[in-house]
DNA sequence: CTGAAAGCGCTAACAA
DNA sequence: TTGTTAGCGCTTTCAG
């Protein structure tokens, strides 16, 4: 904790007085040229534009706030922020918030809801006008924050009979039961799941057993592995599958990563993919279809998320009421490539 | 561009005046036991601290922000939130930051001075008290604008004789000339590049080639891929080398995962990594040490110049004067594993 | 179409 | 140790 010293004497800064002044106009007409500019006569918001650029004129978006109670600040919280699967959904937001003058403003919650209180904790205080969250699994705690601080959330990336507010996701029990019928229809039956340590993961992994279950296959084999998922993950995950004496025919990993791993381990040990084993990942990565073989994996539209996250944040905010921002289901669908 | 509607009457936000009243002292009490509990007597402290779990109070940093000219927030720019290369950095400088109470504020400038300067102008708008930035390679006006501003900034992941004002990261002209000097080394002469459209790389592979030429080796081949950088890129990349009539017996990536394709291709087409050609990455990702070959690669600590960057804006912040805060060099090793 | 007054919620500066 | 006063920079509100 470093000990706080005065704020440096920087010089004070020029406010919308100094350019009213120069412009030769009130504050409150140089507030609406930049704001609602089709609200002033084209002659007064030259006068005025002008005198910004003479001023170097910064607005300070702190009064903004403050004052109109408008932080035009979205705060989203992601487990991961290297994680690729989430970049386009941060991408997509990041984009269609801006087109309506809103931030975005990032946190990390390093998956596991103990993250996830402290950040949003710290977030309320910035007053977004609005919550972007990632899974639908919230502590109490959190649910209660949310819902008694009256922000829009947007929960994504899954679904919930019971959102905290608004919601853009897909089943992941959908996507384990899929993967799991598309093994299985291609004649594999010594199934088996390599699964990060994640919530929505454990969730397909369960639908894909219960699946295996239905279809009358033998109990899937379920490889945990550590968030985040690597190449090395999915290595040792084949290893430890080949050792059992059931043996495997079929692989669900929880993430492209890791079935690059398996990939790259069956390649290296001589066994044959899709022939001998078939691999499925998650999340359609720019290397999926590159891997050797090309990776068949979950696609979900990620950008997608985002973006429809983004428009309900902003109807939200503008006041639509919560008939017209249903809940969406995105969907997925099972790219089929050479691996599987 | 949505239109602006009212803003949402939520019910009057509590204030430290509710606090104050409820625990019979001032607002100013209650704002010195947020800040200062040290300068308030155990006894006020805990009725106050009662007060603000009964009144479940959420100090606006808004509003603190506006009256103390301290945001508490700093600005990181990176080129690509989605690159792995920079997660590391972001990583510890959240970390560090938050020790000392501050939240960093994430955006993505996607390589170019054009998204920056844009990108600048939003951010210093919500007034954070530093800035860091990836890259020393800035517009007039970026450059302008941040120096008049007077915030600290920190410029990150390269090196320049003249900074904007503090600055932590390494040479990569150095970098470049020791994977040419490592590459010649193993006795390897027909050299290439394979590098990602961004300046740094290019810095990396002009002294690859300047020091190719000092060596006396043939000058290497340049493949450029459009970033972001994929496993696509790579494979395609070593396809269009080994179209090349000199041949290639040694290859510097300019990310891991262009070196991942370039191994991926070379397995496909049955070219004997390292036997017949030598490869290196760069940044070595989770995945360099777990790939078919193991990935010789360059290695950056990226969790270090966050650490540093935060610590220079915190003490610049703190008041510590530049001759305290000295440019750092924190160097980079080659990580010498199977494929070269 | 424009401006004057007031105040968002908080803390710096000073006084007691 | 505590409180009072004032005002950060902006926009809401209402009157001209």
């Amino acid at each position: 904790m470093t000990r706080l010293l005065p704020p440096p004497d920087r010089q004070r800064a020029t406010t919308v007085l100094d350019v009213a002044r120069l412009a030769g106009v009130s504050a409150m007409t140089v507030s609406r040229t930049l704001n609602q500019p089709q609200r002033v006569p084209p002659a007064t918001r030259q006068r005025v534009q002008a005198a910004v650029q003479a001023t170097q004129y910064v607005p300070n978006l702190l009064a903004c706030g403050l004052r109109s109670r408008r932080s035009r600040l979205v705060a989203a919280i992601v487990p991961a922020l290297g994680s690729p699967v989430f970049s386009d959904t941060v991408q997509a937001l990041t984009a269609t918030l801006a087109e309506a003058g809103y931030h975005l403003m990032l946190g990390q919650s390093g998956y596991g809801p103990a993250g996830e209180d402290a950040l949003l904790q710290a977030v309320i205080r910035r007053r977004p006008d609005g919550i972007v969250l990632v899974g639908v699994d919230h502590s109490r705690q959190a649910r209660d924050t949310l819902a008694g601080c009256g922000v829009p959330v947007v929960e994504t990336w899954d679904l919930t009979p019971a959102p905290i507010d608004m919601l853009v996701g897909f089943s992941h029990a959908d996507v384990g039961a899929a993967v799991c019928r598309f093994l299985a229809g291609q004649g594999r039956r010594r199934l088996a799941v390599v699964s990060g340590a994640d919530a929505r993961a454990a969730r397909r992994t369960q639908a894909f057993q219960a699946t295996a279950h239905a279809l009358g296959l033998p109990t899937p084999a379920v490889v945990e592995a550590e968030a985040p998922t690597t190449l090395g993950h999915g290595r040792q995950a084949l290893r430890a599958l080949l050792a059992l004496p059931a043996g495997v025919d079929g692989i669900f990993c929880s993430s492209d990563m890791l079935a690059l791993g398996v990939l790259t381990e069956a390649a290296h040990q001589g066994i044959a993919v899709p022939g001998r084993i078939g691999v499925v990942g998650f999340g359609d990565q720019p290397f999926a279809a590159d891997a050797e073989p090309a990776l068949t994996t979950v696609r979900v539209d990620g950008a997608r998320i985002g973006h429809e996250a983004a428009l309900r944040v902003i109807g939200r905010i503008a006041g639509a009421p919560a008939a017209e921002l249903p809940a969406l289901d995105v969907g997925f669908s099972i790219f089929t490539r050479r691996s599987a």
